[in-house]
RNA sequence: GGUCGGGUGGCAGAGUGGUCGAAUGCACCGGUCUUGAAAACCGGCGUGCCGCAAGGUACCGGGGGUUCGAAUCCCUCCCCGACCGCCA
């Protein structure tokens, strides 16, 4: 959510940034409802005054009398006062909608425009491979070694879901590792989050919970759903709280499983692994102040980096567009890492994605921090961004790591836990 | 699943119809004292909204009700904790 007073202020700012992200929302009528609900808001507390002053009399009434005369008094203000509060809240719910619908405001660095529209910022140092025979895609390697049973999946929860078996299990737990290990040296705090939340952590965050289009899964007659992301339960596990500044900025690197109903995806990308209804993630998730959170936001950018090049995988790195943040992103940076099993010949595909949430996720979970010596209390900024998506980070290992004999060479820094350095070499034969 | 106990300011914790936005302690801020610090003492110290200010108003888990008046009484929902049972 944006502050209230800021969007009264910077209405056509607030306007246009709309318009640059594809929201429709009539600020000038938010503003007109707002201003309206203020002056109501006045008159019942000038009422509220007065009542209050005919209450405090009554206990000092000479008589009988009075005291019944004053009472009434006090019950015609209350009355009216009702009457305007209903007027009052009438508007604020209309003006509410509207509020809630805005997104949040936008780096000025941020390219406008459509999906079409992100800029390229950079490319990873490892280069696309060129190969020299005629590449498999990753369903078709993971078939031959064995890794991955989409039939089996499908066969239990339906089609989007699956069985990692052998190297395909040895590496999901060896990319969690990596991760956890990468990030625990960088000073993130590891946890292990819930799999599932509250609908109000879940909207807190800013995805919808319940609902046709939703893309949350959630549990029949509780108030309860399987996560999208970590960032759901790490964005929630301060919610309400006042954090003390010196303790900013909190970083977490979460594992969670991630489960996505893919609503009005259908047809797309649907092959294998790329788009699935449950996956593993190590989650990054950071709570700043205000201030460090544009650096913060380059460094979770630059760890997601130093992670893809540290598994010798081809990048390139996106500033999305304004038409494909979201709502609560002020910025987000993807990696996309290249997929030789893509399309014809090849494509990148998006392996991981970091957001600046600035303080628009805090507002609506109530996530403040204070700073000693000063008063009140303001509220902090959180970011995130994906470590490791093990199912897409699988597809970019499996495609570029396969080798001319139909073997798979496993990535230097996943050996020591997956036991091996190649997958179907001679010797260690899957079939 | 059962029984009981709770949700009050940054934290802890009083308060059971008006004088309560709310005792007290801790923490925090300012001051006195001190070479400096600690201790002690004095003062201050919740948040939103309106207002230049004075001040007003709202907020004691959420919602509803009773009343002139509710943190306090009633209804309802949510959450947390303890113990018992069951269980990986």
């Amino acid at each position: 959510m944006l502050d209230k007073r800021f969007i009264l202020e910077n209405a056509d700012a607030v306007q246009l940034n709309c318009q640059r992200r594809g929201v429709k929302a009539d600020i000038s009528r938010y503003v007109q409802l707002e201003t309206q609900c203020r002056e109501l808001q006045q008159q019942v507390e000038e009422i509220s005054r007065q009542a209050n002053v005919v209450s405090k009399s009554i206990g000092k009434a000479a008589d009988d009398a009075e005291r019944e005369a004053r009472k009434e008094e006090g019950r015609q203000l209350r009355e009216q006062k009702d009457a305007l509060q209903a007027e009052h809240d009438r508007i604020a719910a209309e003006a509410g909608a509207i509020y809630r619908s805005l997104p949040n405001m936008t780096h000025p660095d941020v390219p406008s425009g459509g999906e079409d529209a992100s800029r390229e910022l950079r490319k990873g140092p490892t280069q696309t491979r060129r190969f020299s025979f005629p590449v498999l895609d990753h369903v078709e390697l993971a078939q031959q070694h064995d890794l991955l049973d989409l039939e089996g999946g499908a066969r239990v929860a339906g089609h989007g879901f699956y069985f990692l078996r052998n190297e395909g299990a040895l590496l999901e737990l060896a990319l969690q590792q990596y991760a956890i290990e990468l990030l625990v040296k960088e000073g993130f705090t590891p946890v292990i989050t819930p799999d599932l939340a509250r609908g109000d952590i879940v909207s807190g965050v800013g995805f919808i919970p319940r609902g046709p289009e939703t893309q949350i899964y959630s549990v029949e007659n509780f108030d309860l759903n399987l996560v999208a992301t970590a960032e759901i339960t790490l964005g929630g596990l301060y919610s309400g709280e006042v954090i003390d500044a010196d303790e900013l900025p909190i970083k977490l690197c979460g594992i969670s499983h991630c489960f996505r109903t893919e609503a009005g995806a259908a047809g797309r990308a649907t092959r294998g692994l790329y788009r699935v209804h449950q996956f593993t993630k190590v989650e990054m998730f950071a709570f700043t102040r205000p201030e460090d959170s544009d650096a913060m936001h380059q460094h979770l950018c630059d760890l997601e980096c130093k992670i893809f090049d540290g598994l010798g995988l081809a990048y390139r790195v996106l500033d999305i567009a304004t038409g494909d943040l979201g709502g609560p992103a002020y910025r987000k940076f993807d990696l996309e890492a290249w997929m030789p099993g893509r399309g014809q010949g090849g494509d990148y595909g998006e392996v991981t994605s970091t957001s600046n949430c600035t303080d628009y996720q805090a507002r609506r979970l109530n996530i403040r921090y204070k700073t000693k010596g000063e008063k009140g209390t303001n509220f902090v900024h959180t970011l995130n961004g994906t470590a490791v998506a093990i199912s897409r980070a699988l597809i970019a290992i499996l495609e570029n790591y396969q080798q001319a004999d139909g073997s798979i060479t496993v990535p230097e820094a996943l050996r020591k836990w997956v036991g091996k350095d190649r997958i179907g070499a001679s010797g260690d034969d899957d079939e």
